[in-house]
DNA sequence: TTGTATTTTCAATAATTAATGAAAATAAAA
DNA sequence: TTTTATTTTCATTAATTATTGAAAATACAA
């Protein structure tokens, strides 16, 4: 296979996989060239690379520097600004599930913990105890999810944890 | 909070969070209707129940056949199909994670092993260089994703790794 | 300051994805 | 069989989401 080629392939992939994460195709598309790249890239560079707007460019950006999946780096002499992806798979996944978390899971622990006050006599007991059975389940699964989200972001650093993810290997 | 206003609110979140799951907004909602009731439904009662159209009912009733979230249960002297939901948290988050590793995760592994194969003598050192140290990292670690995956699902029949979930709780 | 390069915003538009509903297919009863 | 109930399919339509591009804002230099 050719490089272009597969540059291509690779570029068209982690879009269409970022569609099914949240992240929108473009911005999964800009986050692979910067991957792919070995020296920081500008706003325009990515704009001609990948045919897209301006303002498509921009938005991508600031999305992918609000995920905390690029950086921004300072080139001396320079006006315009220069991007670097973050290329450690870990840290990316790492990232990507902490902010799903955030715009995901929290708000369904935060309804779920609201529902747990059901007081009502107009309903039926088997309804309410249903309800209650289901979002009480859930509801420890979803904070345990959480909780284990927030070990593994830290596994790296702890020797302990580093022995366990081993064991995936 | 009444009843009926903690079934609209778990619905409606239900519905959101499988946005943002690959899982329609409609399909999610059929499923929390299953789940929060006690006995199994027809398709007129789902359709009654969130005002959608037939062909949606169908299509969504499908689909999470087919995500082996909900069954199909027989009822004698009925000629309707009747549904109940997998309502075990665990299960429901095990069966999306494997059928989204199928759909998401095995496309993408098998994109990075074709591109292993780049033989080019136009492009720059630097450039495949690039491209391989960061397909074969994402690579690795996405084959470990899978093993891991696999290992959490056969986790409920195994001692050991209970014991290792506990740490989570 | 004032001028110029660069980035961001956002209303308009395009592209994508989901939902409808009527017709076709299937399955059970008469 | 034929009739009737039920489910599925799929072209059309609606709703949602992403993209553009020009104008506004910002940042730097003269």
């Amino acid at each position: 296979m050719k490089y272009n080629e597969a540059r291509h392939k690779f570029i068209q992939s982690w879009g269409t996989l970022g569609s099914s994460w949240g992240i929108s195709k473009t911005m999964a598309q800009v986050h692979a060239v910067l991957l792919l790249s070995s020296k920081a890239l500008n706003q325009d560079e990515i704009m001609d690379t990948l045919q897209i707007s301006r303002g498509n460019a921009s938005m991508s950006l600031k999305s992918l520097m609000e995920w905390g999946l690029i950086y921004k780096e300072f080139i001396p002499g320079e006006r315009k600004e220069y991007y670097i992806a973050e290329k450690d798979a870990w840290r990316i996944a790492t990232q990507v599930a902490q902010e799903r978390s955030k715009r995901e899971l929290l708000p369904v622990i935060h309804m779920l913990d609201q529902i747990k006050e059901v007081k009502d006599t107009t309903a039926t007991k088997s309804d309410i105890k249903e309800l209650q059975n289901v979002t009480n389940d859930i509801l420890s699964f979803a904070k345990r999810s959480d909780k284990m989200l927030s070990t593994f972001v830290k596994a790296e650093k702890n020797t302990f944890f580093n022995k366990i993810l081993k064991l995936f290997k």
